[in-house]
RNA sequence: GGGCGUUUAGCUCAAUUGGCAGAGCAUCCGGUUUACACCCGGAAGGUUAUAAGUUCGAGUCUUAUAGCGCCCA
């Protein structure tokens, strides 16, 4: 076995062993094995990997692993996704530096040389995903963009069509001046910024005038009406007269709306229907008319006047400083709002009437709130149900149409009537029969492809086979952050397509984020590159810290240090299976002995390692795996390594065959059992050590889950062997204290007891863990050695005979700390136990072990004040 | 404005149904004891944000306040 697990070296070999043995396939299952699936959230197609990547395949290779060593069909269904926006910007960047644009290449060749770049790039982000060892069917791979998929999405849009779900017309939309299309409300983010808040008078006619505020005076130009509250003392006298829109001279009324707020600004309103949403629903309520004052590059139209062919900005500066020379402005101040910003290109995102398709997206959603309401879908954490119900309940339609050329085409075809260019509109697979229809140049947002992902990459709208088998799938494992996005589109696509919801339980993860909180980014020189790491450490340490560092639906604040400690974890596995192989010493019986021919030490790591077990079951159940890591690593670590093994020397090193046969079927019982829990956390460590250790199975990645084994967990056992590794801990202590060498054997005497007896059978324990010769044992009655220091566990009482080292006072002190702590310890117990409320409605077993704790407090309470009387004058 | 989360050791985070607050890193002390210096043994570090309440018992449940973060308008 190599001194250390070469994971450069391993990793990309048992990947390869994995997957030509064909275990990431859910066929390695048994033919009636029950499956499990997971869809992975598709990945940019031409993006590169992330650490927000690295967690949810950490996370769902984890499941995924898990679940197949359980036995079922195991099915990882791996993809990218075209990524409409994002995919589109990277190519015309891509143009530009080459001195063109799109559109001087023309739609043909923008498409060519994008599918050119999703080649050249694509399949790199899933030869990363490959290196963290995810464990996904690759000969299922799928890609939004594929013809399947693309079927799908055009089967979708047009059932959508023929239910009277989707419709075309103009609408108020967000509008991206940069990317020169519409978004949907999610993909613009707004937040607070500072900006300018213009005061300035509107006339009236007749000379009279209205202040307004506006934070945009550009838009006045669009102006159609001015609005004051109907009981609004400073205007009442106004309403109904006409306001004279600044330098355009447009008349247009005043009216009254008592959703004014009277305290905001001035009080009096001015009303921009096509630029604003609260304004649009005012200019509804009114019959206002709509006036569109901007072109897709948000430079002003000839609407704007002498205005036109400006910048919005620019606009808004000229015409502030004509307003100014009018003496129509009244002053400027500095004031907080939020500015909508795109969330891809970042500009400010104008409210904009298009014409653009949209879904009806109400009798979706209800299907979609009624299953969560159901428990049909489970949203883990549940919180996160309440925001899901939130933004169900208050969905607007979803704008689909996408004023791109990467994406999916809209199946719609128009032909020209009664001069409408548009007067005919047909949807289906095919251009319909006939002349003059041409079909329409937008696509699909990316999130529609999307959300048919769950089915769509089995197969459907065709019966396949592994739809009928694989779907509805049972995990969706992704980031909070897509809940609307994504989720909740599958869920209402999955239900209304397919009449199942597409997955039983929704595991939202959080952000990564660095030390402090703060968001990684490239600016800031502070991201963690998941490669880099992988190259340094290996996949493993990446995946354990990732899992351990955080809770379900938190963000967790990734600590580099933790990558490390991750690192040498794995080591300390690696040489403990070291340690258990070169102590094999040939072919031995697999399985464990009868318990009760095996010894202290064995039957109490078994107790523990089935407690273990236990508590690593239950917390995967409830998808605690952070938890269920951390606890694997402080079973190994803490007592498995530095007591057990320790303690196994004894039987390993000496001659008879019995105990040394014994000794090794535990270690690699329990070597066996820790590297399989762990296989989900950290694959290629665990697969590769397993190999060194005994074992009947072909692969770890398809060994069994373990189970425990109730009858191995002992309570008397563990007490028995805490109480003999406390008296260890306490030897070491005071061997400290008083500088013994530590290479140096002392001896060491017991008083005569039940326990004592039964410490001092297993001698080897002490000699093994705090290097103490022999423990004998003093007759009831005997006179305490002389210059020993004295530790007290329970009615145990040992002294170490440490002539020449031994501080008579340095003692006295530590027997009188000792001493106080344990006081202390006792009156806590003494008060509890006299309380009766506590002693009548508390757990009986909380009592209990209360009343174990008072007798053994006071046993070495008693003998701490014996020893003290003796010692310290 | 509405909602959600969060506040625990110097830093990053745990704590399973309420039952003696724990890790990692950093700090200090001591060790090459033949699995591991990618290690071992020890120490120190806390009024669990604040204030009330429920309970025999609260980091955990309730209410209020404050800071931080996020989502929705």
């Amino acid at each position: 076995m190599p001194r250390n697990f070469d994971f450069a070296e391993a990793e990309p070999r048992v990947y390869d062993w994995w997957q030509e043995n064909g275990w990431f396939k859910p066929e390695s299952a048994a033919a009636d094995a029950e499956p499990y699936v997971i869809s992975m959230p598709p990945p940019n197609v031409t993006g590169s990997l992330h650490i927000g990547h690295a967690l949810f395949t950490a996370l769902e290779d984890l499941m995924i692993r898990y679940e197949r060593m359980r036995g079922k069909a195991a099915l990882w269904l791996p993809g990218t996704d075209h990524a409409g926006i994002a995919t589109q910007l990277q190519v015309e960047k891509l143009l530009a530096d080459e001195g063109t644009s799109r559109n001087e290449i023309g739609y043909e060749e923008f498409l060519q040389r994008t599918w050119q770049f999703k080649e050249e790039q694509g399949g790199a982000i899933i030869r990363q995903l490959r290196r963290l060892g995810a464990s996904c069917d690759w000969d299922r791979e799928r890609f939004t963009l594929d013809d399947g998929l693309s079927k799908a999405v055009i089967h979708a849009f047009i059932t959508l069509w023929e239910q009277g779900l989707i419709y075309r017309g103009p609408r108020l939309v967000n509008w991206s001046p940069g990317l020169r299309t519409a978004v949907s409300d999610l993909e613009v983010e707004s937040n607070e910024e500072e900006v300018t808040l213009y005061y300035f008078r509107y006339p009236v006619e007749g000379g009279d005038y209205i202040p307004v505020a506006t934070t945009r005076p550009e838009t006045i130009l669009g102006d159609t009406a001015v609005a004051v509250h109907p009981e609004d003392e400073r205007y009442r006298h106004l309403i109904g007269k006409c306001a004279i829109v600044p330098i355009l001279q447009r008349e247009i009324p005043i009216i009254a709306d008592d959703a004014v707020d009277m305290e905001f600004g001035t009080g009096a309103l001015k009303v921009t229907p096509a630029h604003d949403f609260d304004d649009y629903e005012l200019a509804r309520k009114h019959n206002l008319a709509l006036l569109n004052i901007l072109n897709k590059d948000a430079s002003m139209n000839a609407e704007a006047g002498k205005y036109a062919g400006l910048d919005r900005y620019a606009c808004r500066e000229e015409l502030w400083r004509d307003m100014t020379a009018a003496r129509l402005t009244i002053k400027t101040e500095p004031y907080v709002t939020r500015i909508p910003r795109s969330q891809r290109g970042g500009e400010v995102v104008e409210p904009m009437m298009s014409t653009q398709w949209f879904v009806r997206i109400q009798p979706l959603a209800d299907k979609a709130i009624a299953a969560v309401r159901a428990g049909r879908v489970k949203i883990v954490p549940k919180r996160f149900e309440k925001i899901y119900f939130h933004w169900l309940e208050n969905i607007q339609d979803w704008c689909v149409s996408r004023q791109l050329w990467w994406g999916h085409r809209i199946p719609a075809w128009y032909r020209e009537k009664d001069g409408d260019p548009e007067g005919e509109i047909y949807v289906g697979f095919e251009a319909p029969r006939g002349d003059g229809w041409v079909m329409e140049q937008d696509v699909l947002d990316t999130w529609f492809s999307s959300g048919l992902w769950p089915f769509s990459t089995l197969g459907w709208p065709q019966e396949t086979s592994d739809l009928g088998r694989f779907y509805p799938t049972q995990m969706m494992e992704t980031g909070h952050d897509i809940l609307f996005f994504w989720v909740a589109r599958m869920v209402m696509m999955g239900l209304w397509f397919t009449d199942t919801p597409p997955f039983h339980t929704v595991y939202l993860h959080g952000l990564v984020r660095a030390e402090g909180g703060v968001k990684f980014s490239k600016t800031l020189g502070n991201a963690i590159d998941p490669l880099t790491v992988v190259d340094k450490l290996g996949a493993d340490p990446l995946r354990f810290t990732l899992i351990t560092s955080g809770t379900p639906g938190n963000d967790c604040h990734l600590d580099e240090k933790r990558l490390d400690h991750s690192f040498r974890f794995i080591n300390k596995i690696w040489q403990m299976t070291s340690f258990i192989n070169m102590n094999l010493d040939g072919e031995i019986e697999l399985g464990l002995p009868p318990v009760e021919e095996l010894d202290l030490p064995s039957r109490w790591i078994l107790s523990r390692l089935n407690r273990l077990i236990e508590n690593v079951q239950y917390l995967f159940d409830i998808h605690q795996y952070g938890e269920a890591g951390n606890q694997i690593l402080a079973f190994m670590w803490d007592e498995f390594a530095p007591f057990f093994l320790e303690i196994s020397k004894h039987a390993l090193y000496q001659g008879d065959l019995a105990p040394k046969t014994a000794a090794r079927r535990v270690l690699v019982h329990a070597q066996d059992r820790c590297l399989r829990l762990l296989h989900p956390f950290m694959p290629f460590a665990t697969e590769e050590a397993w190999r060194f250790i005994p074992q009947a199975g072909n692969a770890l990645i398809v060994a069994d889950w373990p189970v425990a084994e109730r009858d191995l967990i002992d309570d008397e056992i563990e007490a028995r062997m805490q109480a003999f590794l406390e008296v260890v801990r306490e030897i070491r202590n005071t061997r400290g204290e008083f500088r013994v060498d530590p290479g140096r054997r002392i001896q060491a005497l017991a008083r005569d007891g039940a326990a004592a007896r039964d410490l001092a059978r297993h001698g080897h324990i002490l000699a093994r863990l705090c290097n103490v010769d022999s423990l004998a044992l003093l007759p009831a009655g005997a006179d305490e050695p002389p210059n020993a220091a004295s530790i007290v566990v329970g009615d145990i009482t040992v002294f170490l005979p440490l002539e020449g080292m031994l501080d008579i006072a340095a003692e006295c002190e530590r027997l009188a700390a000792e001493l106080k702590k344990i006081a202390q310890q006792l009156a806590r117990a003494e008060k509890m136990l006299a309380n009766e409320n506590f002693v009548a409605r508390a757990q009986p077993a909380v009592v209990q072990r209360e009343r174990d704790r008072l007798e053994d407090l006071t046993s070495a309470k008693a003998q701490l004040d014996e020893r003290l009387a003796n010692l310290c004058p």
